[in-house]
DNA sequence: TCTTCGCGGTATGGC
DNA sequence: ACCGCGAAGA
């Protein structure tokens, strides 16, 4: 097991290649077959025609997917410029890369290793005339697009209390990721607030056209529609890449099973990997039913499953395999693997967060000096950002180093935004939402309604928000002042993009924070925290410097290095965040799949919180179960879960129960532990009541508004309210205090 | 017309 | 804890 593990990272030690079939060649293909297990070389040796390799948690993958793109290499199927293959995450990626460069070393860049967005940034780079944008069109990311969905909403003079804008954006890109257009919609609108979306829609397309802007779910959207609309563009890619792989496949959504199929359709060729039982971004549009029906879509699909796990103990994988059972959407598996036993799972229950944090940051200590473990080994995670806080400042009083990763990204933060939009500004003057967010940053006294006038204007004019900025006298209603303020920054801007043509990313960089003033503003501040974001912005010109570096070696024609340079930045998240050595690491469950560790703590384990309330609303219990099946198979040794029964969130105090999965773990596999601080409050376990005896279920669900309920602790309430996913509300007679309880695991009784 | 201040509502997950 | 909004002051 160590064997196959450890040569994963590294490389297999042959000398690169260039994929031409000679001797060599199949000499290599026979000894990148060798160190594989049955399932993986019966993967990596398949033909022609589609395959869907079932890959269990640890079971080699990553393994399976860079052994065939070399395979392909070195029998001559392939050459490197033919190959696509696609992750989710820049991080997987950049993994697939290296590890790739590993066995075939530098014929590996003429390959497209990167994720569905940057694919298709880089393919609507070529082709964006088609669609009528221009190839240096801007990508918003969510806050920009809502933004944009605002004004249109403002100018539609909708309500934004009855129709608030994040729920417009959310029906629009859901929409989108179903491939229903604008018109489409409208058409099939049934109510109130689908009319209003279908308004929104149509307009916000009209104006994302007009400032040459796409956002992520357009990015996916348009390479579809141009594959669909332009046969010629279609057969240029589906001919260049001959060979389409696809990572986590259990995660793609319908436009992007449509442009595997317009890719691939013509000659079949198509890998997908993945686990249904790791599907956790049904958020996010993703079909379960792509991976689950994937051998009815491609009737001659080959279907491999790899089940033999080289990362945990048998104890874990039993304990998460016994978990994720209970959900009915998924095939038949079992990892298992060739070491049996291992520690059990320790379920621990805490009175609190600040108890829970403590208590990991002691088991760490522990950890770390009676056994030996290294901080860098060990990870936590949790269901939701929120909850890294208290944990990190127990770790910091524990004086245990720690990393978060994810949490507040460095490009979500106001000055890099403000940063970035100068220069997507300046790559597309039509921009207008990053010219609305640096016209009055720093301020010039360039208003709201100065504002609104410009983008009126804009908008009536049909001209582009940078020209109506050029000639400010023209706009109607603009005041003398804001006409003077506007032709300045007009002005300056215009140096500024004069100077683009030369200078590098980072120049240019420097240029506007000095010449806009940006700078000035933020040192005549004089705060801590001004100083930070100077900080910051130091730290994205480092970025740019090296990008410009790196640049100069690698040399791409496609676009130009601002261009490139903003695409890289807007496509890009945490997940590129510098990984700290030897260092405790946090992040969401979200944030964990694809990693592993030795030692794994998953806290905040409650009912309500994971899983969470707002999925149990959606229906997504299994979702949330296979989360936790993500969480607890990246745990290679021991696994740890904790459960607080009271935890402050949002100003709020919420008592809980632990979390439904925590019931589904085999008693026999499982360790649980409870504190000291625990039995002092005397509460019991879940679904007991005060006497020790389990409450009848059906007698909980049975709950109606204004029944009388008697609970362990709290004493004597009123239900006020029933909500879905089992939750009732409950005032209590005692201290009038409102608390939300599952009808099916808190201690109560009707009276 | 712009800015600042205080209020209330809202709060999963991430390319 | 954060944002957007309205009111009030400059």
């Amino acid at each position: 097991m160590a064997l196959q593990a450890e040569s994963e990272t590294a490389s297999d030690g042959y000398p690169p290649f260039e994929g031409a079939p000679t001797e060599v060649g199949v000499d290599r293909a026979e000894r990148l077959l060798a160190g594989l297990n049955d399932p993986q070389r019966e993967a990596v040796r398949h033909g022609a025609g589609p395959l869907l390799v079932v890959a269990g948690a640890g079971s080699g993958k990553t393994r399976v997917l860079t052994h065939r793109i070399a395979y392909l290499l070195a029998t001559g199927e392939a050459r490197p410029g033919e190959i696509l293959a696609i992750t989710f995450t820049n991080r997987a990626a950049t993994e697939m890369r290296e590890r790739v460069e590993d066995l075939v070393g530098g014929s590996a860049r003429a390959m497209w290793l990167t994720t569905f967005h940057s694919a298709c940034a880089r393919m609507l780079r070529v082709h964006a005339e088609h669609l009528g944008y221009g190839r240096s069109f801007t990508i918003y990311d969510e806050a920009d697009s809502l933004r944009m969905i605002k004004r249109c909403a403002n100018e539609m003079e909708v309500d934004p209390k009855r129709f608030p804008a994040r729920a417009i954006r959310a029906q629009i890109s859901g929409a989108k990721n179903q491939l229903t257009d604008a018109a489409a919609y409208a058409g099939a609108q049934s109510g109130p607030f689908e009319e209003v979306v279908a308004k929104i829609y149509e307009l916000y397309e009209e104006r994302m056209v007009s400032a040459n802007a796409m956002d992520f779910d357009d990015l996916l959207v348009c390479t579809v529609r141009m594959m669909e609309q332009f046969a010629e563009v279609r057969e240029r890619w589906s001919q260049t890449f001959r060979h389409v792989l696809v990572d986590e496949y259990q995660d793609t959504n319908h436009a992007q099973y449509r442009l595997l199929q317009l890719l691939a359709g013509a000659h079949g060729d198509l890998m997908v990997v993945g686990d249904e039982d790791q599907s956790i971004y049904g958020f996010r549009h993703a079909d379960i039913r792509n991976i689950l029906d994937f051998d009815r879509d491609f009737p001659e699909a080959a279907v491999v499953k790899l089940e033999q796990n080289y990362r945990s103990t048998q104890t874990i994988l039993s304990a998460a395999n016994a978990v994720v059972e209970h959900n009915r959407d998924r095939r038949p598996k079992r990892l298992w693997t060739e070491t049996t036993g291992g520690e059990p799972v320790q379920l621990s229950e805490l009175s609190d967060e600040h108890e829970e944090a403590r208590w990991v940051a002691g088991e760490i200590e522990r950890l770390s000096s009676e056994e030996e473990v290294r901080r860098e080994d060990i990870a936590v995670f949790y269901r939701t950002n929120a909850m890294s806080r208290v944990l990190e400042d127990t770790l910091v009083r524990f004086e245990l180093p720690y990393q978060v990763i994810g949490g507040t990204k460095f490009y979500e933060r106001a000055e890099i935004k403000d940063a970035v939009a100068y220069l997507s500004l300046i790559a597309n003057p039509a921009d207008q939402v990053s010219f609305g967010r640096v016209v009055n940053s720093p301020r010039r006294g360039i208003g709201r309604t100065s504002q609104a006038r410009l983008a009126s204007h804009a908008n009536t004019t049909g001209s582009t928000i940078w020209d109506v900025a050029g000639c400010a006298e023209e706009v109607p209603g603009l005041g003398a002042a804001a006409i003077k303020t506007v032709s300045r920054f007009h002005e300056t801007m215009e140096g500024l993009r004069a100077r683009a043509e030369s200078a590098s990313v980072a120049e240019l960089l420097e240029a506007i924070l000095h010449e806009t003033g940006y700078l000035e503003a933020l040192e005549a501040e004089r705060t801590i925290e001004a100083e930070g974001r100077t900080e910051n912005l130091q730290e994205l010109v480092g970025m740019a410097a090296e990008f410009d570096s790196n640049r100069q070696l690698e040399g791409e024609d496609e676009l130009s290095p601002l261009e490139e340079f903003l695409q890289q930045i807007s496509l890009y998240t945490q997940q590129d965040e510098i990984r700290d050595e030897s260092v405790i690491t946090l992040m969401t469950l979200h944030n964990a799949k694809g990693l592993e560790y030795d030692t794994v703590f998953i806290v905040g384990c409650e009912d309500g919180a994971f899983p969470h309330m707002r999925a149990l609303e959606e229906g997504s219990e299994e979702e949330e179960r296979r989360l936790c099946y993500v969480g607890m198979t990246r745990a290679r040794k021991r696994l740890y879960m904790t459960w607080a029964r009271q935890r402050r969130l949002f100003g709020r105090t919420s008592h809980n129960f632990p979390t439904r999965f925590a019931g589904e773990l085999p008693e026999e596999l499982t360790k649980r532990h409870e504190s000291e601080a625990g039995r002092q409050t005397g509460w019991q376990a879940a679904g007991q009541s005060e006497t020790g005896q389990p409450l009848d279920p059906g007698l909980t669900l049975e709950l109606r508004t204004g029944d009388d309920i008697v609970h362990a602790s709290f004493g004597d309430g009123v239900v006020t309210a029933v909500e879905p996913g089992g939750v009732v509300v409950v005032r209590f007679a005692e201290d009038g205090s409102e608390r939300k309880l599952m009808a099916d695991f808190a201690p109560i009784r009707k009276r």
